[in-house]
DNA sequence: TCAACCTGGTAGG
DNA sequence: CCTACCAGGTTGA
């Protein structure tokens, strides 16, 4: 036995995840979750896409720990128990900046210029931004968690409106009709 | 090397 | 309150 092609081919498991918000899709990789999508208008995804090597331990103890993480999240609640998160496929920076999003409880908030000089590099603001889009995992890694400065809502790949049911869950105040305007 | 980014702060109306 | 503009770190092509 050997490495056959594992260069390009990370065989990902896609996994669907029922809420009441409809169905997200959990990613998996051999070392765990790698990335979560929000549900979909058309999921191509409703059932295993399985391709080569055999998955981690337990695909389904992971599964079972993100469906009940999700939904946990979009109670407003924080997870009892998180899946091994593959975040490999980040960069230093970009995991910094997940790792300092996931010590945001829920109903706090923090801006991104707050993260930046948490890491060390208070100007990295708009660096903060692009790590928070690139986010692979969004709900269980609270990016939607991070304002803008004066409590704006920033903005956010998923959609804005997702980042805004997911705050109003948590009983974060949204900034009043006063002052958003994006 | 260059442009794009889920920003922040300042200046002006 | 709102627009305009510049400074700025990191990333991916």
């Amino acid at each position: 036995m050997r490495a056959e092609s594992q260069t390009k081919s990370p065989a990902i498991w896609v996994l669907p995840v029922p809420t009441p918000d409809g169905e997200f899709a959990a990613h998996y990789s051999n070392c765990g979750l790698c990335a979560l999508d929000f549900p979909a208008r058309k999921p191509p995804a409703s059932g295993v896409k399985a391709s080569g090597p055999p998955p981690g331990p337990d695909l389904h103890a992971w599964h079972q720990a993100t469906v009940a993480a999700v939904a946990a999240v979009l109670q407003g609640r924080s997870p009892a128990q998180l899946p091994p998160l593959d975040l490999s496929r980040g960069t230093d920076f970009q995991r910094s900046v997940w790792k300092s999003l996931q010590a945001i409880p829920p109903g706090r908030t923090r801006s991104y210029g707050e993260i930046a000089g948490q890491l060390g590099r208070p100007k990295a603001v708009r660096a903060v931004g692009g790590a928070c889009g690139a986010n692979p995992i969004p709900v269980l890694i609270p990016c939607h968690r991070v304002l803008a400065a004066n409590q704006r809502l920033g903005g956010f790949s998923g959609g804005l409106p997702w980042k805004q049911k997911l705050l109003s869950r948590e009983g974060t105040p949204l900034p009043p009709p006063a002052a958003p305007r994006p």
